[in-house]
DNA sequence: AACATTAATCGTAATATTGCGATACATATG
DNA sequence: CATATGTATCGCAATATTACGATTAATGTT
């Protein structure tokens, strides 16, 4: 026991699950806003910007990496990544799905 | 180690990836469908849905009362559970801001 | 009161995540 | 080629999550 019994679920369900998941931690949040906000490919300024350690710092930018929400192009020495826009959209998409109004009032007893 | 450094970010950080965090599995967006679709009080036959056994499934069930995302009324010997309308509404609208439009077009080297 | 039913909690095991120092790797630059 | 720079990966420790059986607690039924 320990593992998320994925086989239980649709695979609709633990998508959403997993790109839930991928932005449950702040600092990974925190790199997506920024570069959002840069609006632009941003190479090597990250790890200052975050305030954890270089290692870790990569390790967020590998979840993203992996999740495909972001993109890391290599440029010389450094890496330089930026919002992944189709991936983007369909977060976007499926998150707004997810939360599309229904009828709450008077739902509860 | 171990334990997220959330001084590291602001408030907004932390609360939007903890709202995430919420929904970072698929049980617990299995619910949450479940009881959107219901759009009622749903009243214990949440354990059969899941295929969970009964303590997991309360446990999940927990973490998105503490999420204050779900609402739990006792019924006698059940406890019926609903979407907590202004909740949701909060969700919806965080994600929504966070996914907000941005002109990604060409943002990428 | 005795028993049944339903959900929460406890205790525990397995697994996953977070964080960092150390190291490896790749590409510039002198 | 030697060295500097920026990033990824390895290995490890601390903590968190997931899952479940067993137990407890609360209410309803006979």
């Amino acid at each position: 026991m320990g593992a998320t019994k994925t086989e239980l679920f649709t695979r609709q369900q633990n998508e959403l699950a997993a790109m839930a998941k991928a932005i449950a931690h702040p600092a990974r949040i925190a790199i997506l806003q920024y570069l959002v906000k840069k609006n632009a490919c941003v190479c090597g300024d990250i790890v200052e910007e975050l305030g954890l350690a270089q290692a870790t710092t990569s390790q967020h930018l590998k979840e993203l990496k992996n999740a495909g929400i972001i993109q890391g192009n290599i440029d010389g020495v450094s890496v330089c990544y930026c919002i992944e826009p189709k991936a983007w959209k369909q977060y976007k998409e499926l998150f707004t799905a997810f939360f599309k109004d229904v009828d709450l009032k008077g739902s509860c007893c």
